[in-house]
DNA sequence: CTCGCGTTGTACCAATCGGTACAAGAAAAC
DNA sequence: GTTTTCTTGTACCGATTGGTACAACGCGAG
């Protein structure tokens, strides 16, 4: 057997940091390889396409923890819609480092690379919307009120992290959230 | 005297449009001459800092546009506040094409060109939240509440074209402007 | 130990990057 | 007409881009 090679889950979060830093074009394979500390050999060896696989690998990984943290506890039948919306809220929260962080999906979107991972972009965004929607309609809620709370309850948080970023105050972004969970508790 | 140079302002919007469709790492000089049909001559001359100049001048004249057609409306005293608030939305919503064309500030704000242009675009977001706040107190609104919404109202514009682009749905964006004017109709 | 295979760094590739230099061109001043 | 001054395209610069080729390396199998 050849020597090991490295932790795949966490290159794949030293390559999300690299694209949040620097965006997918603004990523280059000179900044990729100093922030993993791995020659280009290394990199092309874990990543024969290059830099759209290790993308697209980064964008699935953030799929699969939104899918197994939020969307899956949305969809779940067995826990009050209240508290599974409330606990979304919360995880976003966290993940998205109270507004410190941006959502790489969210900048792939406004960028041209959006076309190149058009798929994986919509696909995220709308599974988040359909499950948030179930949940709505469990509260209970109308279907077509809860689609469109659900719009906005996305559009807000996607916004909430413009902003922080915009502004260089991530507290922003906590208090659009704080927003949203006052607005659920008392509709 | 020489012969007479290009119009400047249908100049900086070829740039914009440049700028918007592919960022600005992605907005090389090479698209930038084939989308303005100026040589590289002409635009180091037009522009002597270079992408640099060219940028900061794109986004001073977007700037100058919200300045004259929108925060200033939304300080004026001599309308309605629902009015100059409904103005707003309106003069958003033909903007940004319904949806199809986004936001060049927030845009840059997610990617790494924000450390460059960062007082641009603070600058941008700070008076136009000043501006809303100060028509929301004349609606009138408690003075913490107008901050809120103001806020609010913001995170949901920018949300709602980081939406409309991630879902290639432009519609999006016309909806949740649509809940914004549902929303201060009935308070 | 020797062998073999997977992993690694590095040298190198053509293409493109932003930017500069400069000579040809073109209209106003005279 | 000539001169002057600004504009323009193009050739060119070193640096960097994503990507490839390949030889040196290191550990497990036998």
């Amino acid at each position: 057997m050849p020597p090991r090679a490295h932790d795949p889950a966490a290159l794949l979060m030293q390559l999300a940091a690299v694209f949040r830093d620097h965006g997918f074009e603004g990523a280059s394979m000179a900044r990729i390889s100093a922030a993993t500390g791995l020659g280009k050999g290394s990199l092309y060896n874990a990543f024969p396409g290059g830099k759209d696989e290790m993308a697209a690998k980064v964008l699935a990984m953030i799929d699969d923890w939104f899918e197994a943290e939020v969307f899956t506890p949305l969809r779940a039948t067995d826990t009050p819609a209240a508290a599974a919306v409330g606990a979304m809220l919360d995880a976003c929260q966290g993940y998205f480092w109270s507004g410190g962080r941006i959502c790489l999906l969210g900048a792939f979107a406004l960028s041209d690379t959006r076309d190149r991972f058009a798929a994986a972009i919509s696909g995220y965004f709308l599974r988040w919307q359909q499950a948030l929607t179930a949940a709505l309609i469990r509260l209970p809620l109308p279907e077509d009120q809860a689609a469109a709370l659900s719009e906005e309850m996305l559009s807000r948080i996607q916004g909430g992290l413009v902003l922080a970023r915009s502004l260089n105050d991530p507290a922003c972004f906590v208090r659009e959230l704080d927003r949203l969970r006052a607005r659920l508790a008392a509709p």
